[in-house]
DNA sequence: ATGTCCTCTCTTAGAGGA
């Protein structure tokens, strides 16, 4: 089974790249971020006419993520993280599909740091870490995909020098995002490469991605149980070079069948 | 500060966010 994790920057100016792409990777699942429309606006008949069951938690100009399933079912289990009545930001949905709880998230970005948007980011790392303490104790397994706007370590920045303030590689979020995974969870792409330069996003800025310019913000992380039965993992590189690219490329992972 | 791209509006230009 293979799922995919695409911060797509705006889900129907996207539409026509995100269309090709799914026909040439097909993945089995897919969790979207940034869909930047409302709910009524998800593109649900193009999505099912490619082949794909959707659900979605939309939101108006910003945020807004989605979980795909090709010829299986979802089964929502709850679409706003916990610990907070508060936050109306659309940034997590998660759903049963073959078995799996998929969790697609889109962590708060952060800047400009410090402020308010990083306060907003750490106390959202909280919550996320709390109920993925909670997910792991079920016992089923798990991923929690998504853009988590952090580089988890010097390697996953082109220039970490320059990055040290951002708010996604200061040092209170990359230990935010270490605390998390030594919960037991598997950074999957990392695992099966663990010396090896690899980016998922490329600014649209002075020609990042023809400079390699790039950093790794989109995670896998898998439970125990999904660890052994991770395959492969990988980022869809050259879609980030097709016309009108999101700033993200395709990130994915293959699982062995039970 | 800037660069680019997306979405929305007090809309065809500018603001906010990333």
């Amino acid at each position: 089974m293979k799922i995919a994790t695409y911060n797509v920057n705006g889900v129907n100016g996207r539409l026509p790249v995100l269309l090709r792409w799914l026909a040439e990777s097909q993945p089995d699942v897919v969790c979207l971020q940034e869909l930047k429309a409302p709910e009524e606006k998800f593109p649900e008949q193009a999505i099912l006419d490619a082949g794909y069951n959707a659900i979605w938690h939309g939101q108006k100009s910003w945020n807004g993520v989605a979980i795909l399933a090709r010829n299986a079912e979802l089964q929502e289990v709850r679409r706003a993280l916990p610990g907070d009545e508060e936050d109306l930001h659309s940034r997590y949905i998660e759903a049963i599909v073959n078995g799996i709880l998929v969790a697609c998230l889109y962590l708060p970005n952060g800047n400009p740091a410090p402020g308010p948007k990083l306060d907003y980011k750490m106390k959202w790392f909280e919550r996320l870490t709390i109920h993925a303490a909670e997910l792991m104790e079920f016992g089923v397994p798990v991923v929690m995909a998504g853009d988590y706007n952090v580089m988890p370590t010097e390697i996953d920045v082109y220039k970490p020098e320059r990055w040290v303030d951002d708010a996604l590689f200061r040092p209170e979020v990359r230990a935010a995002f270490k605390t998390l995974v030594d919960q037991g969870w598997t950074d999957a792409l990392r695992k099966l490469h663990p010396n090896e330069v690899i980016y998922t996003f490329w600014d649209y800025f002075r020609n990042a991605f023809g400079r390699n310019a790039g950093l790794r913000i989109d995670h896998f992380l898998l439970s125990p149980h999904l660890d052994k039965r991770l395959l492969a993992a990988g980022v869809d590189r050259h879609v980030r070079g097709w016309e009108k690219s999101s700033d993200h490329a395709p990130t994915w992972i293959e699982l062995a069948d039970e």
